[in-house]
DNA sequence: CAGTTGTTGTGAAATAAATAACAGACGTAG
DNA sequence: CTACGTCTGTTATTTATTTCACAACAACTG
């Protein structure tokens, strides 16, 4: 079982390799890649050793290959269909944001409730009535959402994607959901995100 | 020196108090609190140890007081002045979101590099050219930021922020940045959460 | 007023994560 | 071919975080 903080190092990793490296490089050094992606190069190597993936002494890793190896981990053999709900100015940007790159996560469906969307291709994608929910996520083979709804809508609807199917949400409202454990759940409340932020950066100053 | 998880749940806290508390309760046991933020009980009782905050046995802890100490915490003495840099789709929701809410965090400028947005009033701040990054900065004694531009400029722009004396960063570009250590540095890159989710999502089905 | 129930605060134990340390492997220089 | 310096994979250590467990305490009951 590799965890979650290893997961996100990966990804990280994997695009440092794909647009970051000059494509004529073959071959890296794990303290390299590390000071790009700002960790220890003891860890760099403790996360590659979770996917067994192995470089060589003296000459270090293959980029590409490496890319390929993490990628094989991460995106599993067929490409994961996701879906958004909440087109407000947040879910465009995102929807837009994962048009703009060729990627093994598909946006095949957006969903709100506003009439003035549903029905038409916003950013690139179908937006759907959240009546469709249940619908379009069997129909379509959704198996992950990210909600981007006002916080008094975000149980409901997520409630309405598990039971539709959907294995993992990734939530923008700033309200906890109660889901089943068998669902993986990440939340990103940009409140959150920046009283800390706040926080720290009073901490750091010594101001008051 | 409190931890960065609990200074999160400590927002959450403070949130739940606020906002999903029927006005007219008075006192609250951590396993109410604890059950609605999604943590144990334990975790929730040693966060608030943390600040220094007791209950009593039998009785709880008492609602508008708790709120009360925990913002006395994460807000520190005065507002905390905020910029946010890129004002895309997601630089607007952010923006715009923030506004909506009386808080402790003011947004006090913005900046973007669109000529057909700056010197504008958008989402209610003031839009500045990029240019202006340190001018801004210090004579609003701006001391966080928030930066949603895309990846190339994300080094530079925040480069630009710290020197003018900004001490806290949330970065939602999907690029590491590099930072002196006194400044508090927060990531959220959508694309990596968005893997992360995708991967988990597939463990829990079964599914490869 | 003694007993019972249910809660808090916190030390101790368990778990998770990051760092350090090092044996063995590879490449290079001479 | 040998000696040396550098790098990897992995174990051991340290550090951080969460959970457990329980004494002390408040409120209620009869």
């Amino acid at each position: 079982m590799i965890s979650d903080r290893t997961i996100e190092r990966l990804s990280l990793y994997r695009w440092l390799l794909e647009m970051r490296i000059d494509p004529g490089t073959v071959n890296l050094f794990s303290h390299q890649l590390a000071s790009m992606a700002c960790v220890s190069p003891a860890q760099l190597r403790r996360d590659l050793m979770a996917i067994g993936y192995s470089g060589s002494p003296g000459k270090g890793y293959l980029v590409k290959d490496l890319a390929r190896s993490i990628g094989s981990v991460l995106d599993g053999s067929e490409p994961s269909r996701v879906a958004l709900v909440g087109m407000g100015n947040l879910g465009r940007a995102i929807v837009s944001f994962l048009r703009g790159r060729k990627s093994h996560l598909q946006i095949v469906a957006t969903f709100d409730t506003d009439c003035r969307k549903t029905g038409r291709v916003i950013s690139g994608c179908r937006c759907y009535n959240q009546d469709q929910i249940e619908e379009i996520v069997e129909k379509e083979k959704i198996s992950v959402a990210v909600v981007t709804v006002p916080s008094g809508a975000a149980q409901m609807v997520a409630d309405r994607l598990v039971n539709a199917g959907v294995t993992g949400i990734l939530n923008y409202a700033p309200v906890p959901l109660k889901l089943p454990d068998c669902v993986y759940l990440e939340n990103r409340d940009v409140t959150a995100a920046l009283e800390k932020v706040a926080y720290f950066a009073r901490k750091s100053t010594g101001r008051v």
